[in-house]
DNA sequence: AAAAAGTTCAAACGAGTGTTTGAAACAAGC
DNA sequence: GCTTGTTTCAAACACTCGTTTGAACTTTTT
């Protein structure tokens, strides 16, 4: 390949302690992934990047170590060195975004609770708390963020047990916290059903995000709207928020609903 | 492994034609997939069922043929000679159970119109005409088709293109279908509200089918209930019937939703 | 009974995998 | 300047992968 082009320029010239970023960071933002070594000293970062984006795009076992490497310019044993093997690599592109998000998430859901003052939130405030933080992720890093969240849910479908069991232990507090405030907001609601309900959400949310691009072709939904995540999510919080204010089925309901009778 | 114990006796005296069901039938039966060989003529079907429960516990990228074929007790070679290749086999387990799965779906879905005889359905009767032929899968073949409805919620969200393609082209004509009834059952909703809302059903109907074990525990859901389908089914119906008639976000709610400030 | 078609088998093929290694190149400390 | 400690590099290691092959076996047809 034309990788190692130039390899590593004499650099005494910028050894000026804390340099302003040089000139090389804006190359690599410029240059797509998949382009030259540029070597900013930020191995890590460059193959955080492009495992995000291979990950996404081809999921975890079909993604090799040397097609990440290759893609970030680095040399294949860097990842290895760096991340220690493949799975503590794919935790890493995780932990990166995954945790300050959630923290963001509980961190306004406590502002919406303080701001109510004892009050229960209603619903609505309760999922946007959910998702602001999501769209901000989708919004601030304009490439990177919205494949994470693609990312993200898939990785909600994986089977892979070490998988499951990271963001099980990702997910943990966050989901205790969103479980105590609908429960609060829908008092009435058993809360058996507050669980079930919450998981609902979270499927709902993270299968959307995802975003099954053939599936959504067959359902007739404009091309441009595919990638709005802002859109998407102001359509999907709708239909979420009336579905926690459901009735619960009452036998009869179910009896009646799943009877093939007329 | 225990595999060849008994490779091939000697024949000659069972060659008596058509034949009652060897006892090897009774041995494979008894005994779990990851048993003995039992050659009973229809390698296919073992095949099938082994690579069904595997695919679903592992995923495609993960599931080798020689996992396949020593669960199900065949030789290696008897996976490209039936199917082709490792990608038609995995079509193949789907079409087995997909394709008479959604033309019950569309079947039912014709029955409950002309029993209305020109009068809109219900969305409780939308949604039991997609949720029934899925609940007969689950109990009719006691394990597999449990097996099978977790294999297709995750195989939703696999970035795979061929599986991509490929569901969406088994899904094509039910979805056309049922987008029809919703869209006629919701008259006042927009159409393309309408897709979405279809959308939105389908992924959390496939997300709770693929029964992310892990996610179910932190949400504190009795362990009793977790692969109690028909129970699950029964919660996730009203829940996805109230956000289906939920009224649409008018601009001013979104920006009253999705603003930070109190 | 002989021939044809269908199926199973052990063995191998070439390609690709995650990971390790030891030397080379670099940066920082004294 | 020399010596640490860190990072990069090409090459290799030990496997596993999906697929193919050609011979042996079974079943069906003639």
């Amino acid at each position: 390949m034309s990788q190692p082009v130039v390899r590593r320029l004499p650099v005494e010239v910028v050894s000026s302690s804390t340099g302003a970023i040089p000139a090389t960071i804006a190359i690599s933002v410029v240059g797509k992934l998949t382009d030259k070594p540029a070597d900013a000293g930020d191995t890590k970062r460059r193959i955080l990047d492009a495992a995000e984006e291979l990950f996404m795009e081809h999921g975890f076992e079909a993604t090799s170590l040397r097609l990440i490497t290759t893609a970030a310019g680095v040399n294949l044993a860097a990842a290895n060195y760096h991340f220690g093997s493949k799975e503590e690599l794919f935790q890493a592109v995780f932990t990166r975004r995954l945790d300050p998000m959630n923290n963001d998430r509980m961190a306004l859901l406590a502002a919406y609770e303080a701001a109510a003052g004892g009050e229960p939130l209603t619903c609505e405030r309760i999922i946007s708390a959910m998702f602001i933080p999501a769209l901000k992720l989708a919004r601030d890093h304009e490439q990177g963020g919205k494949n994470f969240l693609r990312l993200l849910g898939r990785a909600y479908a994986d089977p892979a047990p070490f998988i499951r069991e990271f963001l099980s232990r990702q997910y943990a507090e966050m989901i205790g916290r969103f479980r105590a405030a609908f429960g609060e907001a829908l008092p009435r609601l058993p809360r058996e059903e507050v669980s079930w309900r919450l998981h609902f959400v979270m499927g709902a949310l993270s299968y959307t995000l995802a975003g099954s691009d053939g599936l959504k072709l067959i359902s007739q939904i404009q091309p441009e709207d595919v990638d709005n995540d802002e859109l998407l999510l102001k359509r999907l919080a709708p239909f979420l928020a009336a579905g926690l204010r459901a009735p619960v089925g009452t036998a009869q309901d179910q009896q009646q609903w799943f009877s093939e009778s007329d």
